[in-house]
DNA sequence: TCTCACATACTGCCCTTTGCAGTATCTGGT
DNA sequence: ACCAGATACTGCAAAGGGCAGTATGTGAGA
């Protein structure tokens, strides 16, 4: 086992967490990260068929090859020193978290373009926002049902899958009141006397 | 000018809305993106010293180098065809909104660790968060003082950072209660009875 | 006047990550 | 028997990030 080499990524990390809980194929990953992981750390499926590997080359982690028929498939194990990484890992400072926001790049150059294409922004990013909502409440439902394979995770899992909630109403209530703002404007810079001061105050 | 080669990318759109507004050299873009747009569209500024430059090959800016004594800039500005396409740039569909937040997969990992790395984790959350807000709430009263530059802008910039403000209120609060669910825990693992169940239900 | 910190103005390099296309095999339903 | 959809990957090009390195200009204080 190699002692130290470079540090590992949050990725990396991530997928060392996923480990902890059991082995997984490199499938099986792609989907339970597209499932939970990804709400707050997204990782495209190609990603996840190249990352278990620099586990096992760290001696993080166990690859074993298994068949199904003459297809074959690799499972991914955590070692002792995987789970002795994780634990590390946890007392690190943690980056700032970053949104990319690409419909609110939108609304921030919409003088560039006209009313219409701005509230047409508006109502996409609420109804996009809805569905996943959808999504989530979904899966606070599956929670609930008994046969959850983690039941001691249950309480952690709802501590995130509460941020993520409260963060698509968040997106949705913005998206809602920025709509019926821009309801009375005369154009993308001319907001026909609205009192963008007192936007800027109401805390709730 | 090259009428159609590949489809730019958002990165290269929320540049050329920069540009819209006036011209800038590659350093003052660097601190501006710092400042308004990397709140929801984050770029390094390696990035950006690179981006302008296909925006010049595809006949949507235009380069100027001037000189300061003997040091050399350049000076990007929009063309016609740049304003052409930021509007109807306007008119396409967005990415959903991506979050990416370290501190939440340690905190979904946290049965990795210790309940004390957990706490810490939350603590450390929330600080960072009030941190940021902090700044936000600058840059509010540098909007209410007169003096901004593009005074046009100032509603829809109010719209933005709208959103910004209750962003990071919303992380604040939700470090701010998680902290406090975990406080009568035994251990990530076992929540001592807390109802977890119930903190998915209500709204708020 | 000199100096030194800080601001301005970039480039190179390597690694991470994305997006998309391509190649197989296996399973279940009609 | 057939076929859609799930499983299980790889290759490649481009986007993006992090960090080091190279200059020059400016202003404040000694």
């Amino acid at each position: 086992m190699p002692a130290t080499s470079k540090p590992l990524t949050a990725t990396a990390h991530a997928l060392l967490g996923l480990l902890a809980l059991r082995p997984w194929t490199t499938y099986e990953l792609a989907k339970q990260v597209q499932r939970s992981l990804g709400w707050f750390w997204p990782r495209t499926e190609r990603k996840l068929y190249d990352e278990p590997k620099k586990l096992v080359a760290a001696g993080l982690a166990t690859a074993t090859e298994q068949h199904t028929g003459k297809r074959a498939r690799t499972v991914y194990a955590i070692t002792p020193e995987g789970r002795a990484a994780l634990r590390a890992w946890l007392d690190e400072p943690s980056a700032a978290p970053a949104l990319e926001f690409e419909a609110m790049v939108k609304v921030f150059f919409a003088d560039g373009g006209t009313l219409a294409q701005l509230r047409t922004t508006l109502d996409r990013t609420r109804k996009a926002s809805e569905a996943r909502l959808a999504v989530l409440e979904q899966m606070v439902e599956e929670d609930q049902s008994e046969h959850y394979e983690f039941a001691g995770r249950l309480a952690i899992n709802a501590l995130a899958l509460r941020f993520h909630l409260d963060h698509e109403r968040h997106i949705i209530s913005w998206a809602t009141w920025a709509r019926a703002q821009v309801e009375t404007w005369h154009s993308p810079t001319d907001a026909a006397g609205w009192d963008w001061s007192a936007a800027l105050q109401a805390p709730r």
